[in-house]
DNA sequence: GTGTTTTCCGAACGAACGTTCGAACTATTC
DNA sequence: GAATAGTTCGAACGTTCGTTCGGAAAACAC
């Protein structure tokens, strides 16, 4: 758990970084600071062409740090994937700690939800998608861990829905699983179609995806059993024409 | 593009395959059940543990057939993620074109949108997640190919949306690349969350996001220029705390 | 200055990768 | 049965991968 706790000399600007222990605080941040730049190019890298098939090699490249020089700042190539994913997710986390205690109405508190999350992923495209694209690209306690405020972070969503149900439409009860999905499918897919640099800017981004899942939400009446009229459509939509059978013939 | 014309053993049902022109009919079946069964493995380890970091050994051993084998099947690693996005997708649309062509009602078609795209997705997880998350896996003509499929899913779509809204809300006119892509990553995100074995059935996770679409697509009014109370919040979101610059130093 | 710690990297390691080759085997045709 | 076409695979090729090692260079302490 060493690449844990060392996590916090990129998440938090306290103490030092523990893998080298350097011994003045100047020194802290410069080995801070070249691990971000680090960080900040690997993160660009592993958007554009997935953490999979990129190389140290590619970082060293990017980065102009030599291949062997990179493995002073991380113990591994999944170290680097994990800082960057733990990091921006702590900070996503932080930032709506702080904002959600500003406000109590229901309804702008799903606002502040859908504006924090959007807002992170327009300024930080690169960090966010690796964060939803790689979601299962770790391994073992590294996985654990952002798994962990993942599911942290969707429980909270789940509860700010949760609220705003009961408030606003306690008698039409949308399930409450697939408008949580349904809200986080909206905004974690924006990395494959919004160009923040384009002329859609983010507050109209947010207000619209705001207005598009709030009516939807409040809204909708819980699906009514009524059997959808071409349920006929039981048969087989396999995409494949064998059966799933061991062929071996 | 001998591979594009050679996935016509698979997609269609036609000819046989162009790679060895066997020469009755017969062989040409067992071929291509071969190739399918092949598929279906391939697919089903893409999902699992992402198409880079699937070798060409991991899809040996759970088919049974030899490294070299596979290669009679196949001209490469590549082609095999074509051929399963491509025949995914041609099924996909095939079958939403038949369903259309039996329906004039706006509402209706957008049902008959979302109910067909998440029918094949529940159906065939594993071929629908590498389409969806695979989706920059392949270069070149390969990727233009599945891109040219998907553009024209992307506008089908986007009609049937603006159909819908000009009958039914010509009024108010939400933002359709916002809601046309909102909607593909409220159903293209289940693969994140939905077990189809689970209780809950199909017919009900596409009412709900059908309703969830619906009256947020319908009831929600345009982004109306009002400045959101907390605007105050285009301080900079950057996860890191650097300014993005090449340090160097 | 000397001594110590931190930063950096060329070169190499073993492992795993996608793909190929040629020969062996089986099925089909005449 | 002989000839041909289709299928299978062990073994290897060349490449690239993540990582390590030992020591040079630079920064710091005194």
């Amino acid at each position: 758990m060493a690449a844990i706790e060392k996590q916090d000399s990129v998440a938090r600007r306290g103490t030092s970084g523990t893998k080298v222990s350097p011994r003045s605080a100047q020194i802290s941040v410069r080995y801070d600071q070249k691990l971000e730049f680090i960080l900040r190019h690997a993160a660009r890298i592993f958007a554009e062409k997935s953490y999979h098939s990129t190389s140290m090699r590619d970082i060293s490249r990017a980065t102009g740090v030599s291949l062997a020089g990179l493995y002073h700042y991380c113990k591994s190539k999944e170290e680097l994937l994990f800082l960057i994913q733990d990091n921006c997710f702590g900070r996503v986390l932080e930032r709506l700690e702080e904002r959600l205690t500003a406000e109590t109405d229901p309804t702008e508190l799903v606002r502040i939800f859908i504006d924090n999350h959007l807002r992170f992923f327009a300024a930080n495209m690169a960090e966010m998608k690796v964060l939803s694209h790689e979601a299962d690209s770790l391994r073992g306690d590294l996985q654990a861990h952002v798994f962990d405020k993942k599911q942290r972070y969707t429980r909270l969503a789940r509860s700010l829905l949760a609220n705003l149900q009961k408030e606003r439409a306690a008698d039409v009860q949308a399930d409450l699983t697939i408008a949580t999905y349904g809200l986080f499918g909206m905004m974690n897919w924006i990395y494959n179609w919004y160009d923040p640099q384009a002329k859609l800017k983010v507050a109209a981004l947010v207000e619209n995806i705001f207005q598009l899942f709030l009516y939807g939400f409040l809204g909708g009446s819980q699906a009514t059993n009524r059997t959808f009229a071409s349920n006929r459509t039981e048969e087989s939509l396999s995409i494949w024409r064998q059966p799933l059978n061991d062929l071996k013939a």
